[in-house]
DNA sequence: CATGAATGAGACTTCATTCAT
DNA sequence: TATGAATGAAGTCTCATTCAT
């Protein structure tokens, strides 16, 4: 595999992430990837076995990162306020650094549970295991509450995180770089004043 | 219009229900649902204009009973978590009645925001809307801290609750009673409690 | 099913046969069917799931009457001269009746056996055992020499037939009712001879 | 052409009749051949200009060895029956000896008249012409019957070896020499008492 | 000679929708 | 109301062929 023949799946790669977050996955076409990645329609199909492929590597690649943040995060020596910071900090800027992408995989893939979801749906578990982890840690520790369970804290957590991005993908994202911080800080804040004995 | 006409109506949207969440609305054919009605799938079409249109009149049948829930509870003299707790337990028991319908809404309209959710977005925020107004009347009142915004806080309540639902979707569902009554309080307790000064 | 539903479905069919006959099955297109048949296009696929589909049926349709013919030949009270030519003469005849279908089942079919006989090697193997049925009764009736194999006896036998029937297609047809009957005589008088003690 | 250069050819042609007899030619990719040969797909359009003129040259190789065949037995001292014999052993045992080659003339060439025995159908018939050359010889020393013309007896001739040779490449072969040898004469016998007076 | 990335026309098939009955 | 035959646009995917390296 040259530099040369990488490089163009890599185009159509980004192509699709444009494509997807515009149009969405069902409603686009591979000629429109295509087009917009500006090469042959064929190429497509000589990178990717299928459509659905596509958006599979797209997740893929960007779920795996986070795992990966999450797993360090987990064994780093942090508070459990500090963890569930550096999480929330984590998917803030994959949004902040690529925000057409978080909208493919989130209104793609990981709400979409129906058609995608299910094909990714371990992958997505394995997210709210390593937060829910850090939760039980907590509570082992003594720090957090233990009427509420590790996993519904870790599903709270990380739908309030999701909900918010999701209400930038529709509505209106920050402006600046200290609105970003602060809606970080507040939603840390607010679960953890939840969670916290 | 006759008895017999409006029950026929209701009955394929009954069948919809059931072939948008088996198979979901953009896997699934006209004639899915007019096979699971029993019915010739022409008489689909002399309901309902489009099949967009079948989907579009599930969530509004529920969605208006919501919004019309919300805005009692607004409306009512409660302390703000019980307010709280009163949309949440809505929610959760409009899943406890109909899984189905409520896996529909959640899956195809509310977290399917690209496609169909740009229709309904006015819609989707009325109920944000409505859950920021209970916050923002508890700030006023003294009883939330400040430092969150209102239509923040709705966003992190709203989430973390469809997130909840959407667990249930894809995993497992609570099995009696005590669990469904016992995931209402905690998750108003975790969420007020980082709300409360 | 109603009357106009079968005819349209016999209207596919029918201008399959000169479709497939004129171009050949892999050359043509479904749409040139369609268009051949005065039909939209997606009617095809009303009544027949493939192309492949539409071929299995024209086939069969006539290798079925062909074998009942075999079998009925078989059960009469003949010599085995005549019921050889009644076998031969039903298929002339099929050649006479419908020089399209017969050329369509043997060169996309029968003769195509990598490609479409293979689904079909059975039942073409059925005819060839009808053919040998007819030359074992023979033989233990002492008509026929025992030197040969029924089954190599009715390979010969139907070879040759459907390599005249082949010439007819390529090259070119008897023009009137005496010269085919000849042939018919001929075929049946030259591998009897051969066959005969 | 350097030594090398002309192996490469041959590679690719050899490795053409096992795709060809295993997956047929329409059925089969020009890059499932270029697999087989263990070489990149272009280098077949370095050879050949198109996938149909690899099976041409694999047909007209083996072909005109055949009719050069049919002459030199034509041109013989030999009675009308060994020089039929000696045809039909030229047929068989150029199957005993390639199989997989006599497949694919058979089978994609020969008897898929409607696609490619077109373009070869002048050769075709030059084997026909020859073989009835021998027949018309054969009646003109008086020796063969003249009510059947020699055409039609040539094509009899032809249809029963090939319907034969098709029998062994769908079913079974003969195993040991003694049965091939065996199945030459049973032709050439039966055929030929069907043919002399 | 050799490679395989790149092209793009064209095939099959699906299915929402219409409409005659 | 009710049926399902009929329509045809649109989409995914294949693959023979070209060509830069």
């Amino acid at each position: 595999m040259t530099t040369a023949a990488t490089e163009k799946r890599r185009v159509i790669l980004d192509a699709a992430v444009r494509v997807f977050a515009r149009q969405g996955f069902h409603t686009c076409r591979v000629s429109d990837i295509a087009d917009e990645a500006g090469v042959a329609y064929g190429l497509v199909y000589h990178y990717f076995s299928s459509k659905e492929q596509i958006l599979d590597t797209l997740f893929l690649e960007r779920w795996d990162v986070m795992l990966a943040a999450i797993a360090e995060v987990d064994a780093s020596q942090r508070s459990p306020r500090d963890k569930l910071h550096a999480i929330a900090a984590f998917i803030v800027d994959s949004y902040r650094h690529d925000p057409e992408l978080m909208k493919v995989i989130i209104v793609e893939v990981t709400r979409a549970a129906n058609t995608f979801g299910l094909t990714h749906l371990d992958k997505i578990r394995d997210a709210y295991a390593g937060i829910a982890a850090i939760v039980a840690g907590a509570q082992e520790a003594g720090k957090f509450r233990t009427e509420i369970t590790p996993e519904f804290a870790a599903q709270a957590f990380y739908g309030s995180v999701e909900q918010v991005l999701t209400g930038w993908i529709f509505d209106s994202v920050p402006v600046d770089d200290d609105e970003f911080e602060l809606v970080k800080t507040l939603i840390v804040d607010t679960i953890c004043r939840g969670l916290e004995r």
